[in-house]
RNA sequence: GUGAGCGUAGCUCAAUUGGUCAGAGCACUGGACUGUGGCUCCAGGGGUUGAGGGUUCAAUUCCCUUCGCUCACCCCA
């Protein structure tokens, strides 16, 4: 047997319907504030990713899946969106728009990491992003939006939305410096790892899980206390503006996102029941990203929902028969019978109304035991007496009563009565 | 990349210290019931016990290797 490669998974009909869900409370919320979709490819030059997300980054010195394509290019497949997304934002002059410019899009990302309970190598994100415009205001919005979709899915609850600013080009490598003088002066309380760490990306260091760690950790510098004016006021409005919008948060300044880009506001939803993978959505500003691609100094916000985890949080389907069910299940007895009702059946679902249809090899007895199976509201009978007669029998599977049908009416009833159906629900 | 746990039918799981152990339930198909379902009863199909090797008269069971899955570390969605 062949199987699916490692840390890939098939979406099966049961779970696809969440999915669906999960895709259209997105497109309602994301529209309503704006948001256009933009489809993007699943693999870049691998130029791309090394630049936007940071050479330094375990995404890209670990996970990213790289290949030679046949002219030699080296390409790769999508870890995360945002590149990809202002390359096109780029390539396409979408600046030229009113800012900001509003996008969101979905799909597979894929990593290269051993997979466990909510993480997979190709797993799928929601993305959005808010191009050319750094008011805090604008900030506050995405957040907001960002809890709106949660709130539609009836999963707020159970998140916790922590915030956090990291500050600009500015100050932030004056705090770097300032915490790396402070670890290198602690480092022989710390592990091995942090030690290992501290000297190529030192604000990492800071969510260290080592309970040993913790003591000299916590009392390091935070990166609060070293924002520079403008990121202080910066960050101060944009909480001012959810407090204004009634979104609770918790201030964690020892949230460090893992990729480079990320400026100021950074945030992510955190959940307690998805066990090590506890992250639900993350995101940020990356102002400064979009120039270093190439394109014009234009800021940027943007957020990441992970498809897999969101259904993970998603209660289980309603109990009873999975999957669709068919309106009426039309059983011929017989190839005559079987030639009348295939032209029916073909009308009958040219007007949206499911129907299976029997081969006519079988009992009327087994047949309508399938009908029972399936969850048919309708039983359409015709054998060789109904066929002479030019008449079909309907069979109510709830209650048992039937009633004659001509057969040139047969497929307009069924679509009346979908119709009454369908309007009663 | 590191560590731990687990691999028996499509699914959920049984099988004393190695000794009819290759099974049950669900699902599927058919029959009881010649053209009338839901309940019940009966029958059937389907497994190289993840794979390979070893120990033994005998291995689902013990040992080794390997593959896979799961969880955790790391990191993140």
């Amino acid at each position: 047997m062949i199987r699916a490669v490692r840390g890939v998974h098939d979406i099966l009909p049961a779970e696809a319907a969440k999915w669906e869900r999960v895709e259209g409370t997105a497109r309602r919320v994301f529209e309503a504030y704006g948001y256009e979709e933009i489809r993007l490819p699943v693999f870049e030059r691998t130029e791309l990713f090394a630049r936007g997300i940071g050479e330094v980054t375990d995404i890209v010195q670990k996970e990213m899946y790289t290949f030679l394509d046949r002219a030699g290019e080296a390409v790769t497949l999508r870890p995360e969106a945002t590149a990809s997304l202002l390359r096109a934002y780029i390539e396409h002059g979408l600046h030229v728009h009113p800012k900001p410019v509003r996008l969101y899009t979905m799909g597979p990302m894929f990593r290269y990491e051993r997979p466990q309970a909510g993480r997979y190598r190709q797993f799928h994100q929601l993305n959005v992003e808010a191009l050319g415009d750094d008011h805090p205001a604008l900030d506050a919005q995405v957040i907001g939006m960002l809890v709106e979709f949660f709130r539609a899915l009836e999963l707020a609850g159970r998140l916790q939305l922590q915030l956090n600013s990291l500050g600009d080009a500015k100050c932030r490598p004056v705090y770097r410096e300032r915490l790396l003088e402070y670890l290198r002066a602690h480092a022989a309380a710390l592990c091995a790892e942090c030690r290992d760490r501290m000297e190529r990306n030192p604000l990492r260091v800071l969510d260290c899980k080592t309970p040993a760690c913790r003591p000299v950790l916590d009392a390091a510098p935070s990166v609060q206390e070293a924002l520079c004016d403008d990121c202080r006021r910066h960050f101060a409005d944009v909480r001012e503006y959810l407090d204004a919008m009634a979104i609770p948060y918790v201030l964690n300044d020892r949230l460090v996102r893992g990729l480079d880009y990320y400026v100021r506001t950074t945030f992510e939803l955190t959940t307690a029941e998805l066990g090590a993978q506890n992250a639900v959505a993350g995101g940020g500003r990356y102002d400064g990203l979009i120039e270093l691609l190439g394109g014009p100094p234009d800021p940027g916000i943007g957020f990441a929902i992970g498809i897999e985890r969101v259904v993970l949080l998603l209660p289980p389907p309603a109990e009873g028969r999975e999957g669709r069910k068919p309106f009426a299940f039309l059983i011929p007895l017989g190839a005559p019978a079987l030639r009348a009702l295939l032209p029916v059946a073909t009308a009958a679902r040219a007007s949206a109304v499911t129907v299976e249809l029997g081969y006519g090899d079988r009992k009327l007895r087994s047949e309508l035991e399938r009908a029972n199976r399936l969850g048919a509201a309708w039983a359409v009978i015709v054998g060789e007496t109904e066929l002479a007669r030019g008449e079909a029998v309907l069979r109510d599977m709830a209650s048992g009563a039937q009633h004659t049908v001509a057969l040139p009416e047969l497929a307009r009833e069924l679509a009346r009565r979908f119709e009454v159906e369908r309007s009663r629900s």
